[in-house]
DNA sequence: AAGGCTTAAATTGTCGACATTGTTGGCGAG
DNA sequence: CTCGCCAACAATGTCGACAATTTAAGCCTT
């Protein structure tokens, strides 16, 4: 499923992508301490590439870092998870502003299309496809606003964390219907080039992801 | 007039606040290539504080980098400028939002008194001033927000730029009267806790002062 | 026994050298 | 004369070792 047209060619590249994965996908802890030594024999590589690592890490947001000090992941709370959102309300509904005058018409056909499977999928309950699916459709439409910056904050800034806070508090993927009614509005808005509309939609429909998390995280 | 409470004890700090300086300032043109071995020897360092340095450089989107071939200053374009200030708008009127409810009655105060001055400045037609106030202003809405993202994102990777293209296309600082009314706007309805109105005006704020430069860069 | 100081261990920060990759110039074939 | 290959050069990527700082333990004092 990963959009990662970018191939990691040099060592540094390879651990961090590594290390990342390992962050998000929870095998190493959230607030674990990293060592750069005992990190850099678990991959086979010298000191530096850990370091360099773990400094592209740090400006993902992944990590703290502290002089002298080391680093350790970040830890998961309940006010970092609405900071995140708050902050991916405000990027991706600018997004989906832009998406309304950017995207081309065949763009716009493909995300159309792309909702159609979505559709398919939801009818089956396959929820391995409506995870999929969900983080394609916000994927395109990030891409769709032409704005690089955009982009890459929040397709290399934001997205892991999101994806982090996802994985290790056990979202499987409910809310499936009524967000994918929202995704048609949004498509709708798009293809209608309306980008206030389109706007407006996306950060509605990111409260409400953001809502239906809490009440995750509250449960347990 | 800087805000950097916190102080860069390590030598890779110390290069990488001054690698930054003089790209931002124009002491290291845009679209420069930057040579590893030459910064560490202009800056006394070894090569390896260096890289770090441009590390940090890279994610603050102030250089750009490619894999086996080195690193360079970004270019200053006018599609650059439109696509950071899309941003900004977005972030910084999700920032205005925030501050509405999360600010302390004292920091509001201190934002009114701040008004104050500014109006004495701009009365006195003190541009440095009126340079100084308006980054002062924003920066205090931004910290208002008590979002550590919005901070980081805004403080660590936005305003730089944005300071860059002032410098380097020589915006003195006009627009300070309209300017000034604007931020009285934004400083009522914070005060007034109507986070919606606080987003709105200060997304125009920051639409307009795009449009001043933007005007700026068609008669060069 | 509790607290503070000193010292030792471990971790991070920095350095110079080596390996690998990309580039440039020249040479030769067509 | 132009195009393509090859080699020498320069730049980045990687490594192991040394220096500086933080942390922890141990000892001494009170």
């Amino acid at each position: 499923m990963w959009f990662d047209a970018e191939q990691s060619v040099t060592s540094s590249d390879k651990t961090f992508v590594a290390l990342r994965q390992a962050i998000v996908e929870g095998d190493i802890p959230a607030a674990t301490k990293l060592s750069e030594a005992e990190l850099a024999g678990r991959f086979g590589v010298s000191r530096a590439v850990v370091r360099e690592a773990i400094n592209r890490l740090e400006s993902c947001n992944l990590i703290e870092r502290k002089a002298n000090v080391g680093a350790r992941v970040v830890s998961l709370t309940p006010a970092g998870l609405i900071e995140l959102y708050q902050v991916r309300e405000s990027l991706e509904g600018m997004a989906a502003r832009l998406a309304a005058t950017e995207m081309s018409q065949t763009e716009i056909s493909e995300l159309q299309a792309l909702l159609g499977e979505h559709y398919d999928g939801v009818q089956q309950r396959q929820s391995y496809y409506q995870e999929a699916g969900d983080v394609d459709f916000h994927y395109r439409i990030i891409v769709g606003s032409k704005n690089q910056h955009l982009i890459s904050l929040l397709l290399n800034g934001i997205y892991h964390l999101v994806r982090m806070y996802r994985v290790q508090l056990g979202m499987a993927g409910p809310r499936v219907t009524t967000a994918f009614d929202e995704h048609r509005q949004i498509v709708t808005a798009i293809s209608n080039r309306d980008p206030e509309l389109a706007e407006i939609l996306m950060r509605r429909h990111i409260q409400y992801s953001r809502r239906n998390i809490e009440s995750k995280l509250a449960q347990s």
